[in-house]
DNA sequence: GAAGTTATTTGAACGCTGTTCACTTTTGGC
DNA sequence: GCCAAAAGTGAACAGCGTTCAAATAACTTC
């Protein structure tokens, strides 16, 4: 029956999200999945193809979850006062920074997965969401200098976006607390703060 | 004999560093390790005592080869001609980038690992060294407006690096390649000079 | 309803992994 | 030569991703 066909693949993803959120990617195995989910392995296998197709799954939707908190963010500023270019880069900085702080295991999981299957291929559709993270920040740069050379934006962007990331990914290492400290607050802001400045007077 | 001892472990240094730099994390195993070098697995152990502290020496020789390229830049630009802040920098992120560029796989093994023994125990060998390369980098920016402030000194080499690091990583996604493309470089140029504006422009 | 056909589900099996440990071999001192 | 201590061994254990012949379920046709 499609019915449980489909409450069959909703249910595996959601206990591989459960899994990758709480035990990280060193958690996650086929088996356990498909003993949760109360099906055979095989089943989950033909729901699926394979385990990396299963995690992709599960990692989409996490940032899908990103994309909707930027974009949430974002219409806030639109509907409210109007903030400066450096205001909206450090709203979006601030954004994806307490996203990862909230979703720690799971954003490490994520990223874990995507250095494994770095050497393979990667689905069009997978990439595609990380191009729509830069075009919101290309979105904001566009207001200043940058905005008339088209190719030094996307530049610009990815600098940006590949920055922030780094110091959020940098910031967990050895820590066990989950919270992020203040130095990486400090050095988000500093970053962004510097960028700006150093592009607006180009 | 100790000498057959000490061979051996140097034997399986060896070979775990060709594996991690031409399969990566994902070709290494304790048998294929312990068959290459003509000893048992059980021998292996005996030597390493488990597989994580084997592939820690080999990422912990890697680090070394990074420090000395970081430092032979230094001292070649102390040797030459005087460079400003930006210039300095500059050089120091292009030795990062293209050591990363000429040993990707066993780099990606490196960062690869680290993320999966995050929440395990902490690696302060790799923390050492980082503190190192902070402090290169913040005694080049001590000469900025910001050398004043020594808290936010280290807030600003911190960030940088973090900054330099994400670009770089980010670069290797999909591409098949083992080259950094011209979009990497820019990124990191980019990123550099315009940093240094906003932070001489204080 | 019965028979035949197709789609789905199953779990044992394969080859791999890290790790352990009873057993064998080698070594070093007497 | 002998024996204790050290070193080396590899089968065994539990787990992994993945496959696939067999069993079950579902649907079609009579």
């Amino acid at each position: 029956m499609a019915l449980d066909h489909d409450k069959a693949t909703a249910d595996a993803l959601a206990i591989t999200e459960r899994i990758l959120a709480s035990d990280g990617l060193e958690g996650f195995s086929a088996r356990k999945v498909a003993r949760e989910a109360g099906i055979s392995v095989g089943t989950l296998y033909n729901l699926f193809g394979d385990t990396d197709t299963l995690i992709r799954q599960a990692n989409i939707r996490l940032l899908d979850r990103l994309a909707i908190a930027g974009a949430t963010a974002l219409s806030e500023i639109a509907g409210g006062e109007m903030l400066d270019v450096r205001a909206r880069l450090l709203k979006l900085a601030h954004v994806y920074a307490g996203f990862v702080e909230e979703n720690r295991t799971a954003w490490g999981s994520l990223l874990a997965f995507n250095r494994a299957i770095a050497g393979r291929d990667t689905p069009d559709w997978y990439r595609a969401r990380q191009e729509t993270l830069f075009a919101i920040i290309a979105d904001v740069l566009s207001e200043t200098p940058l905005g008339r050379d088209r190719e030094k934006l996307v530049t610009a962007a990815r600098a940006l976006w590949s920055s922030v990331h780094g110091i959020v990914t940098n910031a967990y290492r050895g820590v066990d607390d989950n919270r992020l400290d203040q130095s990486t607050w400090d050095q988000i802001d500093l970053l962004v703060t510097m960028f700006v400045r150093g592009v607006e007077r180009a």
